[in-house]
DNA sequence: CCTACCGATCGGTAGG
DNA sequence: CCTACCGATCGGTAGG
């Protein structure tokens, strides 16, 4: 298990880089020396810059994939169902708040093949809350909306909550909670 | 007026290049080819690479400011007054989608002092829908939420809008309605 | 994990 | 607006 604690080091390092600075502006020097290491050091654990990225994007993708799925496969009904999704989504976000600024916004330098592949699994990951939406509007529960519109409404509005967690402060639970009953329920009082 | 034409395109075109590859990871040569002209020849117009982007960065903030002004300084209730600033804040997007792109992903990249005028020009931005909010919510027409989250919430469920703007299909104005309308009313029927 | 180094490319300038 | 060019820095390799 000591075999990877370098390249975990590593990882965590990039994470936090590529968030503050952007993929682009991080060079392989400022993440060796944010090590204390030389930049062709770096290269016994990994074998491109671009490497770490694609195991940053594609980590965080299959951590949203498996915090949904109970979620979907379980028997709640659509309402109750949006909420455990959407809290699932935001509980992935605050407990890899690097990753998922990164996940969010440095996908696009994915060279190809990762590229397409990411994309097809961005789509994928929103048809499932589409669908739990088109659900929920088909039985009357939700508005008359447009399930596609709806479901990146709801995500893009989740994915400013990377922010809070920089350091300093936590977004608390009963936060979390709040962003989730904004979206599903609305501003205004019943 | 002639006078400032070429400077326009070149702004225009860096929209469009940074919001596609980022700013960092857009040269001043790709810049430059994309007009048919060489890089040196950008100077004549310009004064750095960083001059273009906080020329975008603070028109797009003037932009904002002055599409809600009006509303703020309306008699509107606050459900009619968030009502119209969301819809203000949504059409600012549809009109400018890469400098809206650049303005809410590019920003980072400044440096000082622009940075920190940047910063402070967004807090305030942000202020006026949190007043906005806390209206609402001290009249007990918005629900007893935290303000400030509410007010992140809501912007950060219109930024995925400028994506619709590509140039292949507009964001409708239903759409845009149908977004507003999640926010403020919720996705549950009354 | 280091020293030494590579070719490519970066933002930008001089001078016309 | 161009040619010619600058020093700095880029991601990455060779060889130990």
């Amino acid at each position: 298990m000591k075999v990877f604690a370098r390249k975990d080091q590593i990882r965590l390092k990039a994470q936090t880089l590529f968030r503050e600075r952007g993929y682009s502006a991080t060079s392989m020097r400022d993440l060796a020396d944010s090590l204390g290491i030389e930049a062709a050091s770096l290269y016994n654990h990994i074998s491109s810059k671009e490497e770490i990225l694609q195991e940053i994007c594609f980590s965080m993708a299959d951590s949203f994939f498996s915090a949904i799925e109970p979620i979907v496969e379980s028997g709640l009904g659509p309402k109750e169902k949006l909420r455990a999704a959407t809290e699932a989504h935001l509980a992935v976000i605050a407990a890899n708040s690097d990753a998922s600024a990164v996940f969010l916004h440095e996908w696009r330098h994915l060279g190809e093949p990762f590229l397409s592949d990411f994309k097809l699994m961005r789509r994928r990951y929103e048809q499932i809350f589409r669908k739990i939406i088109e659900e929920g509007t088909l039985k009357g529960i939700f508005r008359n909306i447009d399930a596609a519109i709806a479901a990146r409404t709801l995500l893009s509005a989740t994915n400013w909550t990377y922010e809070s967690h920089k350091s300093h402060r936590k977004t608390s639970a009963e936060e979390l909670n709040e962003i989730t009953t904004i979206l599903i329920e609305g501003i205004i009082t019943r």
